[in-house]
DNA sequence: GGAGGCCTCGGAAGG
DNA sequence: CGAGGCCTCC
């Protein structure tokens, strides 16, 4: 057997080995904390853990693939039965099993974004509200805000902190929306993403069977990226935790990008409040980077407050300096980088896959793009529509999810009248307003029409009829027939297809392919023997089209393979928030303007800025050999051009890491004569800058939001543990009194282990008996 | 039901 | 400026 523990530095192995009790790892960025995870498992495995007793939670698919795939290097099969995946698609594996406790069939639908913005739309206009106001977006962004921080559509009404901003903002209904919307979900048999996580938490709250089950089950957890937990996944983890907790947590609060989308900091800054026996390693060491880059990376997150101390180093080459090139404009600045890429990529013979352009939005890849194209460089955009976001996609896998769930309310809308049929919008509406006085779901007045007191044309009866009749002749094939045959005929037999095909136009073409696409992913699943999530599929269970459909709507955009229409070799450009996890060698991290990056929205706020800091951290820390920064004078912004000063970030690295002297390069005179440029006359004669009032209206609607309380909210952090003069550990001895700053007084009643693995029960006056790893414990002799 | 004109609005994005 | 939603008109 290979000792693979010797792959690992002395931090990581000493993470690696800490199997038992609570751990957390605060990991450097390239400090290996993949590794350290994948280790992890593998050394559990190897001391006879069951693999069916780890859970290994993570943010991505992605991520847990890359995971599942090096454990299975390093220990074969067995990997497959780890419970590995992210939060979302773990626990609808277990609402599947559990679902029913809560009215939930197993076959369960879960709405993506899209769906539950579509409902809440269709609410909105049933209830004949201001359709502005009452933004879905908004609606949902509230609603959702609200599931993360566990407060029911009951709790929400109740509660005049939730109303009060609500009508102070002319949205006294948003409470009766938030209980109308997890109604229609209920009836439709569908959870949307925040409910995998809210109902997880109802049963393990409601029902202490399930709770213990699956605390008997999850004998060891991980959980990656712990700095992005919200605080319903925060309470699923510690809760399945209480009974071992065996739970080891990994991040860096230096990059945590994400409250903005309701992460909660505070989780990894609390790890020590909820496990006060926990144990902290922290990796420190950066593999990825020169130290040119680590150490300017280090003097920009040094200016934030709220971070827990930790000294980031390398044992690699220098390196040479960051670059800062200066456009006029948005184009110049394109251009300059196109060409500072294309000269590097000729003098050391790179590939351009070693290259990524970074950016803060997303509007700034055309100015990218367009220089790229120019120069002839070959480029690849991360970021746009998901495969399975795109129009065609969601009618045709509406059709696999009303065969699948008839009471599929979405899917049911989406496709009755498509392709067209004779169903129009009023035939629709008479029978949406019946199911409303009936209470029934939508799909028994269709499939009763007659009993259900509907009065329509006979022809419309029976178009009506023969619309669900096939969806019935579809759905009692669904045991029946494998997956991909079961597509095909819905395919084929719905006149999709056939639609598609009248368009001959590029996009209809390509419309047709993407159908096409999907029929291969199904027949791919149809063949292999994993979910395209990645999840191994039962022994002997079929391979039919439900079990395709549970897995396709947790898959997004980064889970997709390249184009094989354009395989290749190309540059990367991506936003930052895109590029976490990434790096290579050399990165353009570009548009470093104030109001811009960091972003104007953020200026108000220290923690807003701060994110901002560490994104820009996140950016600098991607780069292997080489970072460059730009900026351009000038950009447009709206249509309207705009001039903003480089951005505070650049000034905020230490000098000597820059290769151009600063002064020269971004010198006072060039921000004066920014300035003098930028004046109130010349600003009138263009038509003025950004516009301000909508912008302030959306910080306020912003800040009210993240209002909303946790329920057992976390106090705010404290400082680090001190580090007073410590006994050394060859020092104790049993019968020693001692005193841990924490624990207080206690007397040593054992020693065991030797070196770093050595540990002392102490019998503490306060707390009782507790095992210490001496290496870490901070006692002083009394 | 679809084409075309008009209006609005603009952050980052996992599952 | 440009994308997307909505309305109008055929």
């Amino acid at each position: 057997m290979k000792n693979f523990l010797a792959d690992l530095n002395n931090d990581q192995r000493q993470a690696v080995e800490a199997l038992q009790g609570p751990v957390m790892v605060i990991a450097g960025a390239g400090s290996g904390k993949t590794r350290v995870l994948t280790y992890r498992v593998a050394h559990l495995l190897h001391q006879g853990a069951d693999a069916f007793s780890i859970l290994a939670l993570t943010f991505t698919n992605k991520a847990a693939r890359e995971m599942r795939e090096r454990i299975f290097k390093l220990v074969g099969k067995e990997a497959g039965n780890v419970w590995m995946g992210t939060f979302h698609s773990v626990f609808a594996r277990v609402l599947r099993v559990e679902g029913p406790r809560l009215g939930y069939p197993s076959n369960f639908t879960i709405y993506d974004t899209d769906d539950s913005r579509r409902l809440i739309k269709s609410l909105v206009s049933e209830l004949h509200l201001d359709p502005k106001l009452y933004a879905p977006a908004v609606v949902h962004g509230r609603i959702s805000s609200a599931k993360s921080n566990l407060v029911s559509a009951a709790e929400y009404n109740e509660n005049p902190e939730f109303t009060g901003p609500d009508k102070q903002f002319n949205r006294p209904e948003l409470g009766r929306l938030y209980t109308m919307y997890q109604m229609r979900l209920f009836k439709s048999q569908a959870m949307d993403f925040d409910d995998l996580l809210f109902n997880m938490n109802v049963l393990l709250r409601d029902f202490p069977e399930v709770l213990h089950k699956y605390q008997q089950r999850f004998q060891y957890i991980m959980v990656d990226e712990y700095q992005d937990t919200n605080f319903a996944q925060y309470l699923i983890i510690k809760k399945l935790a209480a009974k071992n907790e065996n739970i080891c947590v990994v991040g860096d609060d230096a990059q945590s990008i994400y409250a903005f989308r309701g992460a909660n900091i505070q989780n990894i800054l609390n790890f020590k409040k909820d496990y006060p026996d926990y144990r902290l390693f922290k990796l420190e060491q950066n593999y990825r980077s020169t130290q040119v880059i680590v150490e300017a990376a280090n003097s920009i997150i040094a200016q934030n407050k709220d971070q827990i101390q930790k000294k980031v180093w390398t044992s690699n080459e220098e390196g040479s300096k960051i670059s800062v090139l200066k456009g006029a404009n948005e184009n110049e600045e394109g251009l300059l980088v196109a060409r500072h890429l294309f000269e590097q990529k000729m003098q050391y013979q790179l590939p351009n896959n070693y290259f990524a352009i970074l950016y803060r939005t997303n509007a700034q890849s055309r100015a990218m793009e367009e220089a790229l194209r120019k120069l002839n460089i070959p480029y690849r955009i991360f970021g746009g529509l998901s495969f399975y976001r795109r129009k065609e996609i969601k009618d045709l896998v509406a059709y696999f999810r009303l065969c699948i769930n008839n009471y599929d309310e979405d899917a049911l809308r989406r496709i009755i009248n498509y392709p067209t049929r004779g169903i129009g919008d009023t035939t629709l509406e008479k029978a949406i307003v019946r199911a409303g006085e009936l209470n029934q779901p939508l799909w028994d007045i269709l499939s009763n029409p007659v009993s259900a007191g509907l009065e329509l044309r006979s022809n419309v009866m029976n178009q009506i009829s023969n619309f669900t009749t096939m969806i019935k002749s579809f759905t009692v094939q669904v045991n029946r027939l494998n997956a991909y045959d079961l597509a095909r005929q819905i395919t084929m037999s719905s006149g999709i297809l056939r639609d598609l095909k009248e368009d001959q136009t590029p996009e209809g073409v390509s419309r047709v392919e993407n159908i096409d696409e999907l029929l291969n992913a199904v027949r791919d699943f149809t063949e292999s023997d994993t979910t395209p999530t990645g999840v191994e599929t039962e022994e002997g269970k079929a391979r039919t089209l439900d079990v395709f459909l549970q897995d396709i709507v947790l898959l997004t955009d980064a889970d997709e393979k390249e184009d094989e229409n354009q395989p290749g070799d190309k540059v990367s450009l991506m936003t930052i928030h895109a590029a976490k996890g990434l790096e290579f060698q050399n990165v353009y991290i570009v548009g470093l303007e104030e109001n811009l990056f960091p972003s104007f929205l953020s200026l108000n706020s220290r923690s807003e800025l701060e994110e901002e800091r560490r994104l820009f951290y996140v950016a600098l820390t991607r780069a292997e050999k080489k970072a460059v920064l730009s900026f351009a004078e000038m950009r447009y912004k709206y249509g309207t051009p705009s001039w903003n000063e480089p951005s505070r970030f650049i000034s905020e690295i230490d000098e000597k890491y820059l290769d151009v002297p600063r002064k020269k390069q971004i010198p006072q005179t060039s921000l004066k004569s920014l300035h003098g440029f930028d004046s109130p006359e010349i600003r009138k004669t263009l038509g003025g800058n950004t516009p301000e009032l909508p912008v302030g209206l959306q910080r306020r609607e912003k800040q009210t939001l993240k209002k909303i309380p946790l329920p057992g909210a976390h106090p705010p952090p404290s400082s680090q543990s001190a580090t007073g003069p410590t006994a050394n550990p060859d020092e104790i001895q049993p019968g020693m009194v001692v005193e841990h700053e924490r624990f207080g007084i206690g007397e040593v009643t054992q020693v065991d282990g030797t070196g770093a693995n050595k540990k002392a029960t102490v019998k503490f006056e306060s707390v009782g008996s507790k095992q210490l790893l001496l290496k870490f414990a901070k006692l002083r002799i009394v």
